[in-house]
DNA sequence: AACTGGTCCAACCGCGACCAA
DNA sequence: GTTGGTCGCGGTTGGACCAGT
């Protein structure tokens, strides 16, 4: 029933070469984003709508802020994973700069493991019964430390941080997800000032999806 | 220098949601 | 209500790179 959209014969596939890039570019500037279907054609290149569209968000689009992530920002993810789950698009909207992939990424190869290293779960951010937490002194607490604590309230609740809305109307869909987010971002600010200095016992289940 | 194993990240894939016909 | 087209998300993979031997 369903038909893949990026097995057509003279599609490219992988890694994107410098003209790509470039055509890409050149014909959102002047078209915008959006018809992604539609829009290899129109620029000349053989390649699908949909790897079109991720290259341009994960790589190709001016604001992307690229290198190492901020300890503000690991702080951040931290603790929105700890609220919202893999909701990478979710995280990502309130990192500026940061796509969900390079947030996704960054959790599975970095935070993950530090997590992990400091007996705390990173599914759901629980301490590990039977595993101490050994921490070297260099070692933050995971940072839901009181010093940052200002700024990253601010950062999360920052509306400009808030997803585009340009974002198709297709996003109205998640209104109950805006909503939950929403509520879950509220807990973030009556929360993390009673719990910045009790390690990262976070409590606060989303409600489950059963779609997924 | 050559090999090997681990890490990281760009890109792909599958699926669900939405919308129009 | 159903179907087909499209978009967006999250999980997974492939390969480049690096450190250790």
């Amino acid at each position: 029933m369903r038909k893949p959209c990026c097995d057509k014969e003279g599609t490219n596939k992988g890694a994107w070469s410098q003209q790509e890039d470039q055509k890409l570019i050149d014909y959102i500037k002047i078209h915008g984003e959006g018809c992604w279907h539609s829009l290899p054609k129109a620029a000349g290149l053989e390649r699908c709508g949909k790897s079109c569209r991720l290259r341009w968000i994960n790589y190709l689009r001016p604001d992307i802020k690229r290198g190492n992530f901020a300890q503000d920002e690991e702080d951040l993810i931290i603790k929105l994973h700890a609220l919202l789950g893999n909701r990478w698009s979710l995280i990502a909207g309130r990192l500026p700069g940061r796509t969900d992939n390079e947030v996704k990424n960054y959790w599975n190869s970095h935070i993950r493991k530090k997590l992990m290293r400091m007996g705390i779960d990173p599914d759901n951010h629980k301490l590990h019964q039977h595993r101490p937490c050994v921490r070297t002194p260099q070692q933050t607490p995971i940072s839901f430390t009181a010093n940052s604590s200002e700024s990253k309230k601010n950062n999360v609740m920052s509306s400009k941080h808030l997803p585009s809305s340009k974002s198709h109307g297709k996003n109205h869909a998640n209104d109950q997800d805006a909503t939950s987010e929403n509520t879950a971002l509220s807990f973030i600010k009556e929360e993390t000032s009673q719990i910045l200095n009790l390690n990262l016992e976070l409590r606060i289940a989303m409600p489950l999806d059963p779609g997924k």
